[in-house]
DNA sequence: TATAATTAAATTGTGCTCAATTTAATTATA
DNA sequence: TATAATTAAATTGAGCACAATTTAATTATA
């Protein structure tokens, strides 16, 4: 077996490639089941938030997505015209936009309760596969935990 | 500790979620080596395809990246643009779009060269952590490897 | 061998994603 | 307290990413 410097540009030596490719992968994997609820994958990790915190503004659910004002801002306007939750420009700080569930945003969470169910059936990965994976993924985005 | 079946929602509890955010935030680290030999991640993944292989065609190079024509045919269109590659039919069945690698192709392959070197100063992972996340990877994508 | 079925790219339309810039509000400083 | 610096969203423009459809070529079948 020779080696040679052109070896690192090859796509099978790569690990940003089959990242890039499973995340892709795996977000397709959802379509039917968030489409039952009608939300992009985009939309359902918003829900996420909300459904967890109830309130959120445009800086802080950046942060949590790893997501800039300009994907969020027309994110948000179209979920709020669906009525899954409410902007508003906070009192204290105007620069601040609030972000609040609606309580349409609300029920959603039942019936997206069915989502990562389903989801779980699709992977082939064994349990402590997962939990490694998960370990080295927040290593890499500098996170202890999520 | 209480469990509550809406634990399956949180989004620290996904593994899709980490997958998402770290596959974007390594492609921005790649921005700026890839800036300076003009190429996006998507193009640097084809061209990574035409280095090794010299041609290919359409079908055969969204099998390889996971990329359907619908996203390859305006690709491939600035590409060949670029004077990075050729775009041909094939003379024995005309529905096969043959990609070729150009002079210019090749040589960028010299300036490519710094781009996994400069990367994998970026990496924060152990060596072992790398196998094994590109092991789980591989095996999510369902296949034996790269 | 006509016709039907299949296949490969291209096209169309929607929805992110991000860098860079702009706008407006707040905070720090001369 | 005016002015400068900083901050949070919004805007702009370029580039994917993908589902669905269309077009053209090839292969299978009646």
């Amino acid at each position: 077996m020779t080696f040679s410097k052109y070896d690192l540009l090859k796509l099978e030596n790569q690990i940003c490639f089959p990242l890039y490719a499973c995340s892709r992968e795996i977000i397709k994997r959802y379509k039917p089941f968030l489409d039952e609820i009608d939300l992009t994958y985009t939309q359902y990790i918003v829900m996420m938030v909300l459904w967890e915190r109830r309130t959120v503004n445009v800086k802080e659910l950046g942060e949590y997505l790893y997501l800039d004002s300009g994907t969020l801002t027309p994110l948000l306007k179209k979920m709020e015209s669906k009525d899954l939750l409410t902007r508003t420009r906070s009192a204290v700080d105007e620069r601040n936009l609030i972000i609040e569930i609606t309580e349409q945003g609300e029920k959603l969470k039942e019936q997206a309760i069915n989502v990562p169910m389903q989801m779980a059936q699709c992977s082939a990965l064994e349990p402590g596969e997962a939990a490694e994976l998960y370990r080295i993924l927040y290593k890499m985005l500098g996170r202890s935990e999520g």
